[in-house]
RNA sequence: GCCCCGUUCGUCUAGUGGCCUAGGACGCCACCCUCUCAAGGUGGUAACACGGGUUCAAAUCCCGUACGGGGUACCA
């Protein structure tokens, strides 16, 4: 059996869907886990898709996903005369013909005969080709056809269920459906795998194939949609889809590649974290589920903040320094100390799930006076136990006690000790008082390892003059 | 409406006639750990859509119903 090759063939709409992302990853798991080829293939016979500036919003987010492709990118604009031919050997056997009709005037006969989709009005006029009008196959009047699918098994469809469909618009641009048929051929596609919402296409595509005489059909595998919260079809309305965001808000590739290929595949066993080379040696389209899949950011952001916290310190550094050097950053960018950030990223590296929370988690080190978090404030300084005497007290030992985690841990807290409050009560004014909130890094790590004994006094003077 | 596809815990899934008193993961709850929050550990909650068959035996096979989704363009 000669190695599989197999395309991903995106329609350019300016940003690439996760859903298909999902299918190139399929595409490209299949031919890498066969010894295949992967292709890409931009289909913009649509004029309206056919912008140079759309074929990077398809390309750019393969690269950051780790997707390469052997061949192409093909794009179908260019290749318009191949599908044109194509048409013009139909109308020369008689299978496809020119027709006129409006839709305005299908839809009235439409509804006078009580029925849907194309009539057949034009099959026989025998006209020619004017200023509008499309051209239309003439699909079977019986029989019917099967498409064997790797996923879903054996789908028949009656060929009487069939319009005959538009395969040249009347702007002299050929449809999808030819290019779909013409290129696979031409490029030796064996396994057309894609959403389900193709299934119904597919039929036309075969028909036209046999039509054409273009030799061995591939094997097609439709793979399951994904949804989302109501259940329908991930949409750029509602959801969150665009691939460029989940980069944006902080989503590591390598976890990306690991939660979509859990949408609609799974390994058999109990595994789920699984390396790209796992994935690789472990896929197979006959794994594919039929059933939809939502898509569950909660699960991604548990899987990203596993790959966050598999990385050595240093490479979450650096690959958290885009969001600590972006433009809407906490703090005034000259404030911001690369080495600093760096020895501190240890502390904060195991409370985050996604890369866009890091500034977050940082500000007060390049923000000399945070501003108090307001229901931290409240809790703590306001409704906490003895804030005035905490802060004196940890000011008062902190003055001259060794600077060491340990040694400012034991001081802090026999100090709330003495003032009969636990060790939870008695960080917490000094936390609010260094960072602005309750919530935080390991306190005195942070105090003995990242801040001077001046500037922890500072802070702690600051909290108590504003009680 | 018509055509096509689907249906196991809230979610992603394991399960291919007996191993299922249905397993794992996310979420959620509790407890442990603990200077906060996380992380981690332990335990718990929770599902075979429904009805008929077939069979000694059905989550697994067949039929029907219900529900959900996709398609039904001179988009792809």
């Amino acid at each position: 059996m000669p190695a599989p090759r197999v395309r991903f063939a995106p329609a350019p709409t300016g940003y690439l869907h996760v859903g298909s992302a999902r299918s190139a990853l399929f595409n490209w798991l299949y031919a890498r886990s066969t010894g295949g080829t992967f292709v890409l293939r931009i289909e913009d016979t649509n004029a309206e898709l056919a912008k140079p500036e759309f074929y990077a919003a398809i390309t750019d987010p393969l690269e950051w996903l780790g997707i390469d492709w052997d061949e192409g990118p093909y794009y179908q604009s260019e290749r318009t005369q191949l599908y044109l031919d194509a048409i013009d050997r139909l109308l020369a056997s008689g299978q496809a013909y020119h027709c006129d009709c409006s839709r305005e005037a299908i839809d009235e006969r439409n509804r006078a005969a009580k029925r849907s989709g194309y009539d057949g009005f034009c099959r026989d006029r025998g006209i020619d080709a004017g200023a509008d009008t499309v051209v239309r196959f003439r699909t079977p009047d019986d029989g019917q056809t099967l498409v064997a699918d790797l996923v879903r098994g054996d789908v028949l469809f009656e060929n009487a269920e069939l319009e005959d469909f538009v395969i040249r618009r009347s702007n002299g641009s050929p449809v999808f459906l030819v290019a779909n048929a013409v290129d696979d051929a031409d490029m030796g596609i064996t396994h057309a795998v894609r959403g389900e919402d193709l299934l119904n296409t597919t039929p036309k595509v075969l028909l036209l194939w046999r039509a054409l005489e273009l030799g061995p059909e591939p094997t097609y595998a439709h793979l399951p949609l994904l949804v989302g919260a109501d259940r329908k079809k991930l949409s750029k309305r509602k959801d969150s889809v665009a691939l460029s965001d989940f980069r944006d808000e902080g989503f590591l590739p390598e976890a990306m590649v690991n939660y979509l290929a859990l949408l609609g595949w799974s390994t058999g066993d109990d595994q789920e974290i699984l390396s790209v080379d796992e994935l690789i040696a472990r896929f197979d389209l006959a794994d594919v589920n039929k059933a939809p899949a939502f898509f569950d950011m909660t699960k991604l952001e548990h899987i990203n903040g596993l790959y966050l916290r598999a990385l050595t310190p240093s490479e979450f550094a650096a690959r958290a320094m885009p969001y600590v050097t972006a433009a809407d950053v906490p703090w005034a960018a000259a404030d911001f100390d690369p080495a600093r950030f760096e020895a501190f990223v240890p502390l904060i590296q195991e409370k985050v799930s996604k890369l866009s929370e890091v500034p977050g988690a940082v500000d007060f080190l390049f923000v000399a006076d945070p501003p108090f978090d307001d229901a931290s404030w409240e809790k703590v300084m306001v409704k906490g136990p003895q804030p005035a005497e905490l802060l004196d007290g940890a000011a008062e030992v902190l003055a001259d006690c060794e600077w060491s985690t340990d040694a400012v841990k034991d001081a802090v807290f026999a100090m709330g000790e003495g003032l009969g409050v636990n060790k939870s009560k008695t960080q917490a004014p000094v936390r609010v008082a260094l960072t602005g909130r309750t919530v935080g890094p390991p306190l005195f790590d942070a105090i003995a390892n990242h801040f001077t004994r001046e500037e922890t006094l500072r802070r702690i003077a600051r909290a108590r003059a504003a009680l």
